[in-house]
DNA sequence: GCTAATTCTCTAACTTCGCG
DNA sequence: CGCGAAGTTAGAGAATTAGC
């Protein structure tokens, strides 16, 4: 079995080569968390898993609070469903707090300055209010607590993982923040056990086949936390070793038809690569340095042909139309460059916007 | 004044390397 | 092998300036 098996079988239980999801939230809970540090791609990485969305109705997905945005795990920003936000919060951040230490340490945030920022936003966030950054920090200074450099950019994110604020909706271009038991209902807290098993299935059924060092990268969680975790379901998995290396899928996982996996783009920090630490089933070491620029932590948009990743796209807009500017890592072929068109004309009917192919 | 162009500010976190 | 610290950049949107 060769390795772009594992890609290809990716590309179906996430639900890129095709999807029954009619709605973003859908999407969302069978992702169990999708990364979303870029605002406007991550939009999209719901969409493309979604029959027929807008970029609108991914955003009424998030005014409507069916879906949110937080820091729940890995001490990156993912879209979640609020049933699973405060079990994952609680589950998976304590660990990314820790971690943090040395940057609080720098910053000169200690446990007095979270507690003092927390009082000062359940004050001024309290009645269902929405306060965007540049508000949030001002509600810090007037409460003498500093929010310059990065200070508002830790106090909002440790706050956040605490579980005391989430991502609002947007005002503007700019996104608020508000307080957590506020924006979504209240949830009972699941049995941790069982909450985890369920979890740790889902990313298998929706990730897989994937390791389990994949599962703990995505997680956060520890190799031997993440091992414990996959060991509870392992009776509902099933295995696959290629070049060494064993792969898991939840085995309620349908069965991978053999057509052509198609042409796609994707945003630049998909799940389809940010789901696990080892990218090689759909890109090699270097070449996926390409698109990871300088390892600053930043991705380029990818093209996908037959599950690999060969090549970076970028949008711009200009009035009514997206601007698609596609480069491949070698050289497309005229059915390649008609299906990256193709692609990107789907891309365009998200956004509503005409689309003009470079 | 209005629009277009330009500049500026700010936000995000991944990978690698080294040490215990 | 696991963990922590350090290094690193593109792009969006706001703000400002330029041009007419």
């Amino acid at each position: 079995m060769p390795l772009s098996s594992i890609a290809h079988q990716r590309l179906h239980h996430q639900r890129i080569s095709q999807t029954e999801f009619e709605k973003p939230e859908e999407v969302v809970s069978w992702m169990g968390a999708m990364q979303a540090q870029d605002y406007l791609g991550s939009l999209w990485a719901i969409g493309l898993r979604t029959k027929n969305a807008t970029e609108a109705d991914v955003e009424k997905a998030l005014t409507n609070r069916t879906i949110i945005r937080t820091w729940p795990m890995r001490g990156t920003l993912h879209f979640v469903a609020p049933a699973d936000a405060r079990w994952m919060l609680k589950t998976f951040t304590p660990r990314v707090i820790t971690r943090c230490a040395g940057i609080y340490k720098q910053e000169g945030l200690d446990k007095k300055t979270f507690t003092k920022s927390a009082k000062l936003l359940t004050a001024a966030l309290e009645g269902g209010k929405q306060l965007t950054r540049k508000e949030v920090y001002e509600v810090l200074e007037r409460g003498k607590v500093a929010a310059g450099n990065t200070r508002g950019l830790h106090i909002l994110g440790h706050l956040a993982m605490q579980g005391l604020i989430c991502f609002g909706a947007r005002k503007g271009k700019q996104p608020t923040f508000t307080l957590l038991d506020e924006w979504i209902p209240a949830t009972k807290m699941p049995v941790a056990e069982e909450a985890m098993a369920a979890f740790t299935l889902r990313y298998f059924a929706s990730h897989g086949p994937a390791t389990v060092q994949d599962f703990a990268w995505w997680t956060g969680l520890s190799t031997t936390e993440a091992k414990a975790a996959h060991e509870a379901v392992k009776s509902q998995l099933t295995e696959e070793t290629i070049q060494g290396i064993t792969y898991w899928t939840a085995s309620s996982n349908s069965v991978v038809k053999t057509k052509s996996p198609g042409v796609y783009l994707l945003p630049g920090f998909d799940e389809y690569l940010l789901g696990y630490t080892n990218r090689t089933p759909a890109i090699d070491t270097t070449r996926y340095k390409q698109i990871a620029g300088n390892g600053n932590g930043l991705l380029s948009s990818t093209i996908v042909i037959n599950s690999q990743i060969v090549g970076m796209w970028k949008r711009t807009i200009q009035k009514d139309t997206a601007i698609v500017e596609a480069q491949a890592f070698d050289t497309f072929n005229k059915t390649q460059k008609n299906a990256v068109a193709a692609a990107a004309k789907k891309y365009s009917k998200f956004l509503d916007l005409d689309v003009k192919i470079i």
